[in-house]
DNA sequence: CTTTCAATTGCAAGCGAATTGCAACTTGGC
DNA sequence: GCCAAGTTGCAATTCGCTTGCAATTGAAAG
């Protein structure tokens, strides 16, 4: 599954870490450009959802914030990447593998900002009632949890 | 509970209806005015939530924009509506009986943006789930449902 | 009912997130 | 290497929301 290349581990050029998502977007017929690559890049050494300012303020030599903006949407339309909305204005995005089951939320301190994953969520038997009761039919959800985080309570 | 006043009952001056909110306003110390009173009238009558610019598009002539929005702070500052986050960078808003359990959420068509109500919800072993496997207090959570409606299936 | 003053309003300017038009520049197929 | 389509950077723009300030108004006190 993975490509034959394997340099020594690590930073820059990441080819073969990357190219789960990489393969995916040329085989859609979009180009590999630098702009791209290292947004990519910076999303993939994420441990929690970011804004695109902050891909901004660590790419700024590389990457118009335009472009960021751009690429993430065509991020979104792939479902390469994942996006979550914590509350202030401010669109956050997170990396996904192709195919993966990525379904989580996020549990965030209304005072210092910290992010905690959370991987539980509700029975699907709630979903499938949902839909029972409103004829709703292709059900998603956004689900996101707050509260003081120890270190503010 | 309720004021001795009842009219024909019905439209403009509502004073009866609203006192539940305006009671709370006053006893608050704020002024009972004209945008504010507006504002809770038009609040009074939505089935959902609705946008600062929507109430505005009615209130044109007798409210201006930013007094809505400021309107609307002081009556989530004093939990008089609850706010949702429908997923276009839009704030909505709804009035709620002080005091009353309002909590619920939205099942939102992704094609007609037409709403339901939803008032099923996950079980509160949930959030002290959460709680533990945390550390977090003070829990609370936003949930909105999204889905094509039967008419745009 | 008038006075009085702090609270509130309307208006216009301002802010941050996100989008867009366009000329210049890459990417990747030939 | 060449070329066309896709992409980028830049600047200007939109959109939701906030804010400073002078003018107005609600309501408490006289």
């Amino acid at each position: 599954m993975s490509s034959t290349e394997h340099h020594c581990c690590g930073h820059a050029h990441d080819r073969g870490i990357l190219s789960e998502w990489t393969a995916h977007l040329q085989s859609a017929g979009h180009k590999l450009t630098k702009p791209r690559l290292a947004v990519l890049e910076l999303l993939h050494r994420q441990e929690h959802p970011i804004t695109n300012r902050e891909i901004h303020a660590e790419l700024s030599a590389e990457c118009d914030l335009a472009s960021i903006y751009r690429t993430m949407h065509l991020l979104l339309e792939m479902d390469l990447v994942q996006q979550f909305d914590f509350g202030d204005g401010t669109a956050r995005f997170e990396l996904v593998s192709p195919g993966g089951d990525s379904h989580h939320h996020h549990m965030i301190c209304t005072r210092c900002s910290t992010v905690v994953e959370v991987d539980h969520c509700f029975p699907d038997s709630l979903s499938e009632t949902l839909a029972r009761h409103t004829g709703f039919k292709k059900i998603t959800h956004k689900l996101e949890f707050f509260g003081l985080c120890p270190d503010c309570q």
